[in-house]
DNA sequence: AGAGTTTGTGTACCACGTAAGCTTACGTGG
DNA sequence: CCACGTAAGCTTACGTGGTACACAAACTCT
């Protein structure tokens, strides 16, 4: 988590990253969703046995958690927010949804595990600019992002969300669907925005 | 889920509903947490084999998925939408909200296993009503009242999400937190309504 | 009483997470 | 070149959970 170990001399090299354990779990799970996320096969995924991720990583909730930060850390990747906090806190929402979509099953697992924040509120940096930058409080910007930010996930959740018993691979949704969702999502969307600048703007 | 069989004569008389399984399951739930609810478990608090369940209920997550309908069921149970959609939103979220504090464990649940359809509607078809009397289209409702549900529910998850693996039970959250949470719910709520209010009033 | 029917049970299997102790593959100092 | 120490990976094994299967029990009707 903080400093490895000071790589003391000796030792057999490790043939295995942390990072490429959850490279290979999230592989797994977007190919075979949640269900097929486990250590015998992230372990087989990599060529290695079960018990050898344990030397990188304490235990499986450990790998989920990883998932998810890693995934909410792609999801900024080369992030620009707009000129001004409304098109900051828009393109925050579509940005975060695209990836939730490109990864369905992994929908859950955010919502389960909280990203962590302080490797979140860096990568927000961008977006509480515009916000400073428009002489609105601290406290109030977080309100605003994290209220967007709920409102996607749940959204999202919405949208794939399949009850996981049902082992039918669940009917690709149709076009009309797709459609449904997308007007869902950007009029709720625009109504929060709009609803939050009627009361950062007073009068 | 429809018609019980013909109630043919003869045969053993039940000693178990799937009413108290689900009624079993919550208490489980609500007391030690998700990990506690097992076939065994439910079982064991019913005085009854793990294996009975399945007489009534054909896996697990029929349990899970019952658990979420019914505790939805109960949130809106004597519901009064006030005179105007905005009241009626804004008290159905109340009321979600309530229902999902009650029951911190659930709130996972309730993210992954979508509320039922057929049964949901029902339950609010006052808050729809107010919005019929507005002149407003019923796709439009649809859209304003799923967006506050899942912000509620967003919400929520933000509010209770404890990373499944600390085993920690999470202290108990001071009063300066409680009151953030309590802020930023009526912020955002406020925020929702009146952007919807906005688009919903044109001009 | 016996046949038919439905509900509850006992046993067993398999998959999963993971604890403990062993083996392997390196660097270093003799 | 060879022990020796060390870190990484492996083997084995245990406990727990979901659930398939075949059987026992409890009741109704003839």
């Amino acid at each position: 988590m903080s400093t490895k170990p000071p790589r003391g001399r000796g030792g057999r090299p490790p043939q295995l990253t942390t990072e490429q354990i959850v490279t290979a779990a999230i592989a797994l799970l977007d190919e075979e969703g949640l269900d097929a996320v486990t250590m015998r096969g992230i372990g087989a995924r990599l060529g290695v046995a079960a018990m050898s991720l344990y030397r990188h990583v304490p235990n499986r909730d450990a790998i989920l958690a990883a998932i998810v930060n890693r995934l909410f850390a792609t999801a900024l990747a080369g992030f620009d927010p707009g000129p001004t906090w409304t098109d900051a806190v828009t393109r925050f929402a579509v940005a975060y949804r695209r990836m939730l979509l490109d990864h369905p099953h992994a929908v859950p697992l955010l919502a389960t595990y909280p990203v962590d924040v302080e490797s979140a509120l860096p990568l927000l940096a961008g977006v509480l600019d515009r916000f400073t930058a428009a002489g609105i409080e601290q406290d109030e910007s977080l309100i605003v992002i994290q209220s967007v930010g709920v409102y996607v996930l749940g959204h999202a959740l919405a949208q794939v969300g399949t009850p996981p018993g049902s082992d039918a691979p669940a009917p690709p949704p149709g076009p009309a669907a797709l459609d449904f969702y997308e007007r869902w999502f950007t009029t709720g969307l625009d109504a929060i925005v709009t609803g939050f600048g009627q009361r950062l703007r007073p009068q």
